[in-house]
This record gives C-alpha cells, structure tokens and sequence, in this order.
DNA sequence: TTTACTCTGCAACTTAGTCGCATTTAATAC
DNA sequence: GTATTAAATGCGACTAAGTTGCAGAGTAAA
C-alpha cells in the first residue's frame, strides 16, 4: 500500500503534509497522540487535527481517548486491540483477542489496567 | 454492602458530599460523567473530582475516558466491559466478555464502535 | 493560466478537569 | 461538652488538548 494513492483512493486532496503524516503514522508499530508526532511535521496544530478528522473520515484511521486525555490515532490495517497502562500510561497493541456484539459495529477495543513492569513496581 | 460502611472501611473521612455521591452511583446501572451528577450533588466542581480520585485510590471505583472527553465513573462490583458509541457517545455495561493478558492487571475494558440505532441509521 | 475549491497557518477560543488558599468540618483526645 | 488537629470544602484562577474563523496559499481540472 503506497501513501500516495491511500490518498488518491479518497476523496481528499495530495498534500505534502498528508504524506509525512501518513507516512509517520504508518511506520509506527503502536497508536500515536499529537505530541509524539508534532516534531517530525511542520504543519501546524489545527491543519494536523483537520486532516487527522478527514483520515477518518475516509476510513483510513482508528483513534481513541487514552487514560492521559491524549487521542491516539493509528492506521486501519489489520484490526486488533489496544493496551493503556493507567500509570505509566504505555499505549500497545494487543493482537488475538477477539469480540464480537450482535448488531453492534466494533472500531476499537481498548484495554485499561497496568503493564507488566507497573504490576511488579506496585 | 452500605454506604457508610463502604466509607468506613477506607481511610477516608465520612462526609454528606462523599454518601450523597456514592449513592447515586450505586444507584446508576451505568458509568456517569461529571455533568450528569452535577445537578444532584451541592458540593463544587473541583470537591467532586477530588472525591473521585479518593474513591479511586482507595479502588472502590473505576474511571476511563470516553470519546466524548470526558471522564466517567462506575462502582466497582462485579467486573465488566463497557461499549461506548462513537456517535451518539451513549455508554453501556456489556457483561459476558472476558478477557486475560498474562502479567497484566485489567481495569476495564472499552469497547468502540456503532451502537445498533446509530448502525442502522448510517 | 485561469478558475474553483480545498488546504493551511495563525491567533483566538472552548471546556473538562486541576490547583492554591482561606475556611469549615470530621474525628479523636481531654 | 470543649479543644485540637488533620482532612475536606468552596471559590476563583488556571491548564492544556483540541477547535474555529478567517485570510492567504496550494491543488486539481479545464
Ligand atoms: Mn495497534
Ligand atoms: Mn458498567
Ligand atoms: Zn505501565
Ligand atoms: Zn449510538
């Protein structure tokens, strides 16, 4: 999957800025909030969270509220669930778990509790 | 198990606020935020969420962050996952759904997604 | 290269939740 | 009961992630 046509594919338009952002995103192996992305890309905070909305929008991304009141965006590849420590606050993927809801549609599964490293330090 | 005695057995001072505020989450049959408390309590913004973070502390009850930004707050009795609807923000209680990470303490667990009223009506 | 529309940067704004501080209240001791 | 002390409270000011309005820049298609 090339970032270029990702974008092409919708219905918005080929910025630089999309790219870096897709591209960050992409090579991320967990979920990432604006402050962890902020000082790789130069466009500013309100086109970053503008185009964030347009990404899912056309489907190519998850966000969810962590614990820190930070959103976490990452790209909707393969479907899978999400740790957050509610001490150190580590955000990481979880794979194989499975739910499922009648009737319901699943975005996202978010698992709340402490980390290994956390459990042992408490 | 009665309020006061929820109270007593903690290492916190029995107060109105804190009896007024542990009875109308008991009461509720699902987590509640701030703003829909905040017309049945008389004790001030920043005494509620101090009172949330005691009853946190002392773990008679569980918090996460909701799509909404905000922060909702449940009892903890018997464990069990929530649904939250990405577009109508409605939080529900979904019992039945367990889940096991080796080394890792659970708090909660988040479900996002379409509840089924905002599934059929997209 | 013109045109129409989208995207962007900037600065001002919103809002759930937090903090400092002076006052009140609960718990214990006398 | 009354005194003592530490914790709880109310108030107002503050914080910070995210949003919005607007004017100028960039993109896509003709
Ligand atoms: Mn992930
Ligand atoms: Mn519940
Ligand atoms: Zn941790
Ligand atoms: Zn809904």
């Amino acid at each position: 999957m090339k970032i270029e046509e990702l974008i092409r594919d919708k219905n918005i338009k080929l910025t630089t800025a999309r790219v870096k952002l897709l591209e960050i995103l992409k090579a991320a192996d967990k979920p990432l909030c604006y402050e962890e992305i902020k000082n790789d890309i130069s466009m500013d905070k309100a086109t970053f969270y503008r185009n964030i909305s347009k990404f899912e929008e056309e489907d190519i991304l998850n966000a969810f509220e962590s614990n820190d009141k930070k959103r976490y965006f990452e790209l909707k590849l393969t479907p899978h669930a999400h740790f957050v420590c509610v001490q150190c606050n580590k955000v990481e993927c979880v794979k194989n778990i499975d739910i499922a809801l009648v009737n319901y549609e699943i975005n996202n599964i978010i698992i709340n509790g402490k980390c290994p490293s956390c459990v042992e330090a408490s």
